[in-house]
DNA sequence: GCTATCCATGAGTAGAATTCATAATACATG
DNA sequence: CATGTATTATGAATTCTACTCATGGATAGC
């Protein structure tokens, strides 16, 4: 009834003066919008203006309406503008799901100069204990998955964007503390430390104790990987952590990398829908991730 | 582009859930739907919901323009209610122009119950001093007017709702005071006050002095009503007013009528555009006006 | 697996918006 | 005062758009 256009001609009538000059304005006929405001008077029963010698005169209801359209129309006008960046990915919110954890202190990292790059794009981290990533993903609870373990799914891409080492962290004072590297046998009377997900999202145990079929002596969890780490210096026990989170880290807390038999090498990996590969702000996040500092190669902020 | 519709589809889709319901609850059909919002995506370049399930979830587009459509709807909804108002003459302002100052006092006591009957409708009043009343409201300035001198005019209509009589004001101690009537050569000696309006459209002038050509000693004028009246009460001239107005007054102020010569007659009538004749509010203003109580017959709030 | 219930889509149609042509009106100007 | 140039208003023709209908494909529940 009340439509869009009859607000923009009231709008640029109030502003030219004349139906024939907002005619030109909006690339119609003085015809057409005679027609279409003379339609909607009828509609509302209401006369908009009247003829004041050659020129038109708002009524109170005319006033009235200009002043809906003043509200109005600049709302729809910015929401197309917001929707149109959506569409080019300049816009958005980049739900980020982590499913290692010790991956959120490289990410930092990336979302640091991101959202320099992209003002008009929010990043939200979504850190669940328990994180089913690539469900998340194309369920669309996530638009971009930072795990170790790319998984096959037709409608998700990932791409690999850090290497690193995983490692054994120990106390300094530590028996192992000296060694190179360390056989699996050598943690059966070690109490291990990990976060709390089951044995066989951890590397330590499918990568490294579960082919030797060792155990460790005892294995606590924790959540919070700061925590995590003071536990491991004060003696309380030993953990698998990434060298670079070791090394950044261990002197400052007194902390040693041990290499893990013939050391466990893993890669972060960023996963996205296919779907949003070509989205502007999330081939940047790639992009960017890739070339980002190497953790170890300069300090955290 | 984005249409009012494309709003109306979104929200009903978010409140109801699915496309059919949608089309169902706005008597259209599921495809009239599906098409229309698949046309603005692709202008929009924007996917504003995907398929889950059998059921649709908003993207975050989507939801940035249900936003705005919550936003702008209910606006356009009430304009298009009170826009109704107006062609009902529920709603409005009234604007009433006053030619001759004494009516005012006679305006306020419609104006009250007018109020209160309309609650939707302002009452704005111009008095001016210098106020050719028909030209202003034949160009739409009032669209009331309070006049005790109606004119011819082909677009204009005047209805008489109240008559009175024009006397002389003295003061008490006047030496005219006691007299039923005066003469007009008897006012030769007097100051006579009036408002600051040309003789022609003073009815002392044109009534009484002129046919007897006569004039008073000296003519002083006061915009005000109030401060007119404590001028006479002092003593320092005479005046004409209504009969009521001296009447209403005169007990506390210590004022007098005095017939002028064998009376001067008028009748308060309310002009009006013959378009906005049958305009609700202003069809019962008229109506009010005529069952208003004599000024004379109460007291004043 | 079958069925009910969604959404998507192509083709045809009814209706609405737009244009064109022209009338009616107001203002300026020689 | 007539003439020319601005307006807006309006009727008829045309173009275009939005809608419906019919149907296909997908999903969830039984």
């Amino acid at each position: 009834m009340l439509e869009r256009v009859h607000l923009v001609v009231l709008r640029e009538v109030a502003e030219h003066g004349s139906l024939t000059a907002a005619a030109e304005g909006l690339g119609l006929t003085q015809s057409a919008l005679s027609h279409s405001m003379k339609k909607l008077e009828g509609q509302l029963g209401v006369t908009l203006w009247r003829r004041e010698g050659r020129s038109l005169r708002l009524t109170q209801a005319g006033e009235e309406l200009l002043q809906v359209a003043r509200e109005v129309l600049p709302r729809l006008e910015v929401a197309e503008e917001r929707l149109s960046q959506f569409a080019s990915g300049r816009r958005g919110t980049l739900r980020i799901g982590i499913e290692c954890h010790p991956c959120y202190r490289w990410l930092l990292r990336v979302v640091a100069p991101f959202l320099a790059r992209f003002p008009n794009v929010e990043v939200d981290v979504k850190q669940k204990v328990q994180f089913e990533g690539a469900p998340a993903l194309s369920g669309y609870e996530v638009d971009l998955l930072v795990t170790p373990d790319p998984v096959e799914h037709p409608d998700l891409r990932f791409h690999g964007v850090f290497d690193y080492e995983q490692v054994l962290a120990v106390g300094r004072g530590h028996r192992l503390a000296g060694r190179a590297c360390i056989e699996a046998s050598e943690l059966k009377e070690e109490v291990l430390i990990t976060y709390p997900v089951p044995q066989d999202r951890l590397d330590i145990f499918t990568h490294f104790l579960a082919p030797a079929n060792q155990r460790p002596a005892a294995q606590k969890t924790v959540e919070n990987t700061d925590i995590l780490m003071q536990l491991v210096a004060s003696g309380r026990g030993v953990a698998a952590l990434p060298r670079w989170l070791v090394e950044e880290y261990g002197p400052l807390l007194g902390l040693v990398a041990v290499r893990l038999g013939g050391g466990i090498f893993k890669q972060i990996c960023l996963g996205v829908r296919e779907a949003d590969e070509r989205v502007d702000y999330i081939a940047s996040f790639i992009e960017l991730a890739r070339g980002a500092p190497r953790p170890c190669e300069e300090s955290v902020l």
